[in-house]
DNA sequence: TATAAAATCCTGTTTTTACAGGATATCAGG
DNA sequence: CCTGATATCCTGTAAAAACAGGATTTTATA
């Protein structure tokens, strides 16, 4: 019995390549792909494959929030998390967010598969970076951040100060002040010069 | 005549994934590929490709240091920068570095196809978002910094206050709050946080 | 060798941030 | 229903940055 086979990722490279991988399997049904997460749930109105490749980051919704919604709405469908961050926050809530299993995209073909068939038999699949992801509690993760304090952070690094933060998101100033305190926290920085520099250097700016 | 092609990028599934899609191009030769930009290094010391797909974010020699660098030793190599980023900064660093062009990850095959035969007769090809990145942001100019001020920005972005850069770097701090508002000057920020961000996207820290 | 650019240093004042140490309301999940 | 996370708000003090407006020395180069 074939696997039916379902990929959503924004790079179109990576599902074609995925998908010429692929072919040559035989126990493998290629269903289709979409590019977002609006588009895969339109398509599984329709159709309803086994498995689902996701990629975590993509433009709009985001792979966690996507695999929670599939998974509410369609409780048998298998996902597998696909991603190159190894971070074990990603990780972490996408199993959360119910996901079977996690292949990095440097994971081998061989791993891939492994991944796919034991997610068809509702088993779960890590990739081993994904193991080691887990296991590593030393690595620096990626701080993962409330909507107020991305938004805070956004208007930070424009260059706002606090009361002019304030007007803008109709709160306090000393409550932006709180969100910047927390920031500051969450990603151990000494000050905001800190703070905008790893911000930026984990992309979430 | 075959295009000899070689790719260099640290995600695997990437890796085969090109490989299968151009598996049954005619006018494509796979020499091989490189998890990294030494073990590419290497290869090139044996044998010598006409394009290379470079990714540019990898562990180590960054995608920017390995084309410089292979530039250098074999300038007739062309080289395809690959990557998930649009951002400006990447994409000039990239072309700044001896890049024969500039391919998207969500771009299809036929535009990669485009890219790798423009590299061959070496032309230049830039995929739509690319060029877009590099339209879209052409008025803002990064400015030019003097070797102190680069030092004194990186130490900013560390989280470093003035004191403790004068101390580090041998000079008073009231020096230290000089170079930081010419700075601020330069890049036109209202404070730090801005200046950080500035600096940041523009690839200076 | 002029001259411009860079790097160094200073004194103030005002604004903003950093830090400490709270409190309250809401809402979702176990 | 309780708990934890989120978001909101407050008072204070100390530290740092932002702003204004200087000055001197060094260094590269036209």
């Amino acid at each position: 019995m074939k696997t039916r086979l379902f990929i959503v990722d924004d790079h179109y490279l990576v599902i074609e390549g995925i998908r010429s991988l692929l072919q040559q399997e035989e126990d493998i049904e290629w269903m289709g792909h979409a590019s977002n997460g609006e588009s895969c749930l339109a398509f599984l109105e329709k159709d309803e494959p086994e498995v689902i490749l996701m990629d975590i980051s993509m433009p709009g919704m985001s792979g966690i929030e996507l695999c929670k919604e599939v998974k509410k709405r369609y409780p048998g469908i298998r996902i597998l998390g696909l991603s190159t961050f190894n971070q074990r926050s990603f990780v972490e809530k996408m199993i959360e967010s119910g996901a079977n299993g996690y292949v990095l995209k440097n994971a081998s073909k061989e791993e891939l598969l492994k991944a796919i068939q034991a997610a068809k038999a509702f088993k779960s699949y890590l990739s081993f970076e994904a193991v080691e992801a887990l296991r590593n509690h030393t690595e620096k993760e990626v701080p993962i951040l409330t909507r107020r304090e991305k938004e805070v952070l956004e208007q930070i690094a424009e260059g706002m100060t606090n009361q002019e933060i304030g007007e803008k998101l109709f709160i306090s100033s000393t409550t932006v002040d709180t969100h910047r305190k927390n920031l500051m926290m969450k990603f151990e920085a000494k000050n905001v010069a800190a703070l905008i520099h790893l911000a930026s250097k984990a992309g979430m700016i």
